[in-house]
DNA sequence: CCTCATTCCTGCGGGC
DNA sequence: TGCCCGCAGGAATGAG
């Protein structure tokens, strides 16, 4: 559920609470969650330990910690990660599965993690951008994307209109959620054909991918219950506003028609039926 | 190279 | 009441 505004508000939250300060103890609990880092829980450790976080940074939906030593602690939320600010006599969270202590004795930074989709690794010299995410695409929020390059990109692809905002290489950070609510803006039904998209019409979508961002990064992302949260446990006020998402049979604000609910890439996808009709050729996906 | 299906995981809620 | 199954879904991976 972590897509970028929720990613964002987490790495303000950090850039808030442990910048600047140095790690004295890691504890990893639980070895999935660092199966990234292929050296291993101890390797993990040993050279996180006494390094001072001068930073918080973030690539859609990934965010990284630059060390003092030119590393980077490199995160991601997947479905259910959580990082904690707590306090050190805080009781462990049922899903805790790395604990940060730090040399000031002071908070704690946990990283829970109920479904253990998300993880932590530590990438060697990746202060800068760890070249393990050096694939990911720049997200909408970062003044160097290439609004033309995106909407190029997006036209050399054969494959529908849905799949493109969510392959992370072209554009990255949007997530279910944020794709169905652009395209909603948007008046495009996600099946549509890259090809039958012309560059303005991309350029319009693409406006409202990054309104919709900016406008749940105002809110603190987006929360449905306790499992998406702030580094202080708190939850987001976008789910209010979402116009599809999680609507099926609720009329759209727009036209009053009831919300569909379509099956898409082994999940769900939200829309309304008269904004957002189907392309009459739906692309048939390449085998 | 390009595109797509599969896979990982756990808690919740609906149906019987 | 309790069990089973479907569902939530980001991204690495491998198939074609």
């Amino acid at each position: 559920m972590p897509e970028l505004p929720e990613v964002e508000t987490v790495r303000d939250g950090l850039a808030r609470w442990v910048t600047g300060r140095r790690i004295a103890a890691v504890e990893v609990r639980h070895p999935r969650a660092i199966r990234r880092h292929l050296a291993g829980p101890e390797h993990f450790a040993g050279v996180l330990t006494g390094r001072t976080i001068v930073g918080a940074r973030r690539r859609g939906k990934y965010l990284w910690l630059p060390l003092d030593s030119g590393d980077a602690l490199v995160g991601h939320l997947g479905m259910s990660g959580q990082l904690l600010i707590q306090p050190a006599d805080a009781a462990d969270e049922t899903h805790l599965r790395v604990r940060f202590t730090f040399a000031d004795g002071g908070t704690q930074l946990r990283f829970v993690d109920q479904r253990t989709f998300g993880g932590l690794s530590v990438s060697a010299g990746g202060a800068t951008l760890p070249a393990e995410i050096a694939h990911i695409a720049r997200d909408p929020m970062d003044p160097e994307f290439s609004d033309a390059g995106f909407v190029a990109a997006v036209r050399r692809r054969r494959t529908q209109i849905k799949r493109a905002l969510l392959d992370q290489t072209l554009i990255s950070g949007v997530g279910n959620i944020y794709a169905d609510e652009a395209l909603w803006r948007a008046r495009l039904h996600g099946t549509r054909p890259t090809e039958t998209l012309t560059g303005p019409t991309i350029t319009r979508l693409l406006g409202h991918v990054r309104d919709v961002l900016g406008e749940a990064i105002a809110q603190g992302g987006t929360s449905f219950d306790a499992l998406y949260v702030n580094v202080n446990g708190e939850s987001g006020y976008f789910a209010r506003d979402l116009n599809v998402y999680g609507r099926e049979g609720l009329p759209c604000r727009r036209c009053g028609t009831p919300i569909r609910r379509e099956a898409f890439m082994n999940r769900s996808s939200y829309s309304c039926p008269r904004c957002q009709p189907r392309p009459r050729t739906v692309r048939t996906p390449a085998r």
